[in-house]
DNA sequence: GATGTAAGATAGTAATTAATTACTATCTTT
DNA sequence: AAAGATAGTAATTAATTACTATCTTACATC
């Protein structure tokens, strides 16, 4: 058992840094976070972050990595432990609910990003694991359809944008109101309105 | 025709201030919104915007007022003018798309005001306005329901859920890639998949 | 045309911010 | 154990922020 090592390599100062941007981002508004609030939180000086990181961009950034790095874990192990196509979408809903009903501060964080007109380098990590995400689940989308779980005549792109819709929609009313709960207790019934409008007549 | 006039009476200064904040978030991130970008917009002194608002704050507040009044009002015209309540559901989409194209500061402004822990004036405003929005939207589905276009089977407030989280996640990915102009592209064959998912069986 | 008031300009303030600096403590390697 | 490398501290910096105090101008009303 340690103790608030009060010196760490590198690599782990910068893990660690990573984890408290992101317990950060639960409590509060992410463009309200300062690099004082940060060192606070993991009880270090403001100055000896600029140690392990360039600049407070550089921190979003590797904050973005993980969130990719973790949600795509997460979401390919849902798909691939999954008998089905349709089984998979599921699974892979479910799986990117829970993962943000761990890390509220993440959609919080991405949002943020969003908002830039800009093109930061956050931004464009967002933008890359929405992509691969997207491109992941057309292609079981058009597994679906062969196998004739799904209705051909249903746009699989579009069909690809509502399944993400659907997400972001859920988190941004249970950001507004009711929070994690919410979002747990009432992703199963939307997510069944999606699957009625993609699947085939029986 | 009127050359920029110096001198405003209040209430039409407070208008044109909003009309600026609502521009200027759709060029750059709200949160990096300040005052003297405001009055630089308006060619007016920083100084000046507080003889008309008591904080920055409540400019926030006059903006989202303005936002959840002129959304309200196209929509609620939009549902009155459409003869079914399936057509009305259509109408109401295409309403709010279109709002939000015509406004693409709009859906940042709120994103941004969502992303405060704390319950900011702005906040509940844009809290109260989905509220409401959802309010009108279930009673529609309810009606179609009792008419027989929209399947029993489904759940009213997830399907109200869900319809407006279509519309957040067309806008969250429109925004990430694409603009106003995928917004527009997309939403019909996105709205389509959503029908189909609460439609009942012909 | 004089006058009172509403609106704007000018020039500040105090607080907060990311980043930098000079220095110190601790670990690692030989 | 010496020496170099790594990590952290404390204080400071320049820039930016919302907000304010004081002075000046424009305009409506008589």
């Amino acid at each position: 058992m340690e103790h608030n090592p009060r010196h760490l390599p590198a690599d782990e100062r910068r893990a660690v840094t990573i984890e408290a941007v992101v317990e950060l981002a639960a409590e509060q508004n992410p463009s309200e976070i300062t690099t004082a609030s940060i060192a606070k939180r993991m009880k270090l000086t403001q100055g000896a972050l600029f140690r392990h990181f360039p600049s407070k961009k550089a921190i979003w950034k590797a904050v973005m990595e993980w969130v990719a790095e973790r949600l795509l874990a997460r979401t390919d192990k849902a798909e691939q432990t999954a008998p089905t196509p349709l089984a998979a979408l599921e699974s892979v809903f479910m799986a990117h609910i829970d993962f943000i009903a761990r890390h509220p501060g993440v959609p919080r964080m991405i949002f943020g990003e969003l908002q830039s007109a800009s093109d930061t380098p956050a931004k464009l990590m967002v933008r890359t694991l929405i992509d691969n995400y997207k491109k992941r689940l057309q292609a079981l989308i058009e597994k679906g359809k062969s196998r004739g779980d799904l209705a051909l005549e249903v746009d699989s792109a579009a069909a690809a944008t509502l399944f993400i819709g659907t997400v972001q929609g859920l988190v941004i009313q249970s950001m507004l109101d009711g929070g994690v709960k919410r979002l747990r207790a009432e992703a199963p019934a939307v997510f069944a309105i999606y699957m009625r409008g993609i699947r085939s007549a029986p």
